[in-house]
DNA sequence: GTCTATACCAAGATAGAC
DNA sequence: GTCTATCTTGGTATAGAC
């Protein structure tokens, strides 16, 4: 069906729909992440993409159909992850492997607070489902993929809500004027905090 | 000064405006917890405290200081509940009466959401500090008062990061469908769980 | 101390050109 | 596929009466 109609001489920018999509969902999550799905604006997420208000609106159908996106884009994103260190590296022990895997997350600037944001708007109805399904569907993987048993997948999870609060709240902020601060910075992260402080645009090279 | 203005006459509802600030602080606490600082209208907040909306304002000043005001009181009233709890059973180990105070908290509803909704807004100026102040306030008392190590004081903040996660995410909704959800619920509340299903509106007495 | 009425602005969404 | 212009709603905050 219209087999690639030879010769199409004007260039159309092709595919580039999914492009576009997958640029402006990257924006989105990096903004939701800051100030959270009510507080964040249709046009601050169009000025971060570098597109117009209405066209990220166009895109998506509505603000609330692109915060799913994104929620559901973050799940997908963690759980690939997720996948992939439990492939590599088996000489490590399990948990460790997910730790790593978890906080490299980060890189990925905006995913982890977006979930977190999804994750405490559970009255919602649209959000609060996709929350409840995805954060289950990580507990489910942790124990009949990763092994886990239900001990050690609640510990991981909660760490996991932890280290989230703690980048949340910008507890890096504190970092080196408060020892407490540090002290829980370190205890969380461990030698992946370079990490975490190498992203915080706030901070000054010492 | 104005020794009583004694027989005024008129009943003037004396005192009443710390009562009214309170009454307020407290519905608001509810509809802040369930929706977030940006997704709450202040007319949401006078709706569920019985007054109006302009009124709401004119107490707190302005929304973010109403929030603010929020979040010192669910600060103030952890930090009772802790000291109080601790110079209380001194038979029971410290964390169990930390953890027993904690989950006692949700009986006031929306606290440790509303709570968990400034965790996640680091990013913003005032509700970032106040945020941060308030965590690092906890996590000092759990070392220098309560004696818990560092590692210990982590993890009990990690397992209450983990149950405000549960409970803003509606977990509870899961529970008799979906056993993975009855399993979390089970082992991050243990015998407090039936406290948190009786808060549940939803659920139907069976 | 509390309300009604309202000004004013911000933001989501639509229309329609290119 | 992407923009500019704009409609419309809803929400904070103010004015002012009682």
């Amino acid at each position: 069906m219209s087999s690639m109609s030879a010769e199409a001489s004007i260039p159309i920018p092709r595919m580039a729909s999914d492009e576009r999509r997958e640029l402006v969902l990257k924006a989105a999550t990096e903004v939701f992440g800051q100030r959270g799905y009510a507080g964040t604006t249709t046009d601050q997420v169009a000025a971060a993409a570098g597109v117009s208000q209405p066209y990220v609106v166009r895109i998506f159908g509505t603000k609330e159909k692109l915060f799913l996106a994104v929620l559901q884009r973050a799940l997908d994103v963690m759980m690939v992850a997720f996948r992939q260190a439990l492939s590599e590296e088996p000489e490590l022990p399990v948990s460790q492997r997910m730790g790593r895997a978890y906080v490299d997350l980060l890189q990925d600037r905006g995913l982890l607070l977006s979930l977190m944001h999804g994750f405490v708007l559970g009255a919602d109805p649209e959000i609060g489902r996709v929350a409840r399904c995805g954060f289950l569907e990580v507990y489910k993987f942790l124990k009949a993929e990763a092994g886990l048993g239900s001990v050690e997948a609640a510990e991981f999870l909660a760490h996991g809500m932890l280290l989230n609060t703690l980048v949340g709240i910008r507890m890096t902020d504190e970092y080196d004027t408060n020892p407490d601060a540090r002290e829980m910075l370190e205890g969380s992260l461990g030698a992946k905090l370079p990490l975490l402080l190498a992203l915080d645009h706030t901070r000054t090279a010492s």
